[in-house]
DNA sequence: TGTACATCAGTGAACGCGCGTTCACTGATGTAC
DNA sequence: TGTACATCAGTGAACGCGCGTTCACTGATGTAC
């Protein structure tokens, strides 16, 4: 028997964490297969040993896109929730998590790809999306929490894609920090003690 | 001398005009020059009649997003801004925006595409939200207008993108109109009667 | 008014390159003896 | 413990297709006479 299952397991996973990255980075459109396995220290051929398909590795990719992501830090306990949860919102808005091509939110970074895409990728999307909005209802204060969960998610994601996509620094910031404070408003927390988080 | 300049700009105006709505329904990357000039009614190698390359296509697109987006219909005085701006937003978020995928608005069709496009288009984007923020800033009532305006724009174009990205037409209309009531409350307006620009 | 002409917008075949995919192979590994 | 072997993960050349771009051409147009 040559090799071990957990050998091939790990490459299979290094291949998918590779994708995430690239695509975070540049889209789902604008990256190859040779892309891929190099950034894996892999080579071409080798691909087809664990995908059929390239469609096949989206649906993989995103559907592990939590792994790789900030939202993966997000659980805690609901006694954690009104400390926790107001501080993954400033560190979701923060300079670092914008300057972060790679590893940051897929959700944020992808939205206009994920929107035209298939059915299983937009699954996924949705099924990161849930968590988050599930997580953020723990941490706001007062009635019509749903709602307020929906609004503030909208800001974090909404406000890092927008401050993504203009050629101005200081318009992003502004953006960014807007969103911040009203996502704290609306959640009914006391402002950050001047962004900690970043 | 052959045909009239007023000709050949039209001609022009129409292959950008095919380019931004292909744009919006299929991003950047996946959209032909084959596919633009035939959505035009014309064949390939007119294009560099009109074009250096590809690139100089985008810019054109982007540098007129404006025009075939709902924001050219946002423009209004100061005395209508209490009625037109609140409506617009709800338009904005509305199914029928939703629903039409070609003749939306490109900030939130293209948000994760921009962010990764050159300079130029990053550019476009950003004079096409100033134009957006502006508006919104003259309808909003109370203080701190300029931050509630950036807030609003991100909660239309976050709460839309995020929309899309999803497969769930439950969660999708959940999150417009979460987006929607929270817009109106950062804004300081009274609730629209029961999604009248639906 | 009618005709010959120069211009150039538009055509469509062709080229070269990159990408997804295939395939014959190589060589590292774990097992059998 | 040491060696021979079967397996299959990984290699890299090759194929075919689609795309951006080029180019020789065609034919519709406005002008000159």
């Amino acid at each position: 028997m040559p090799y071990t299952k957990e050998h091939k397991q790990k490459t299979r996973d290094s291949i998918v964490d590779s994708a995430r990255r690239l695509f975070n980075r540049h889209g789902f459109a604008d990256v190859s297969i040779d892309d891929i396995m190099a950034e894996a220290g892999l080579t071409r051929g080798g691909f087809y040993n664990h995908f059929g398909t390239k469609d096949e590795l989206y649906a993989a990719v995103v559907a592990q896109i939590l792994d790789g992501t900030p939202a993966s830090r997000w659980s805690c306990n609901q006694a954690e929730a009104c400390d926790v949860i107001p501080a993954f919102v400033s560190a979701y808005l923060s300079q670092a998590h914008f300057d972060n091509r790679e590893n940051c939110c897929s959700l944020m970074a992808l939205p206009s790809d994920v929107g035209r895409s298939g059915e299983p990728v937009k699954r996924a999307y949705r099924q990161v999306l849930e968590y988050m909005i599930e997580n953020l209802e723990t941490g706001v204060s007062g009635g019509d929490s749903r709602r307020r969960a929906l609004a503030v998610a909208a800001l974090c994601i909404g406000g890092m894609a927008i401050a993504r996509a203009v050629d101005d620094a200081k318009l992003a910031q502004e953006m960014r920090e807007a969103a911040r404070d009203t996502a704290f408003s609306v959640a009914g927390w006391t402002m950050p003690r001047v962004e900690a988080a970043e």
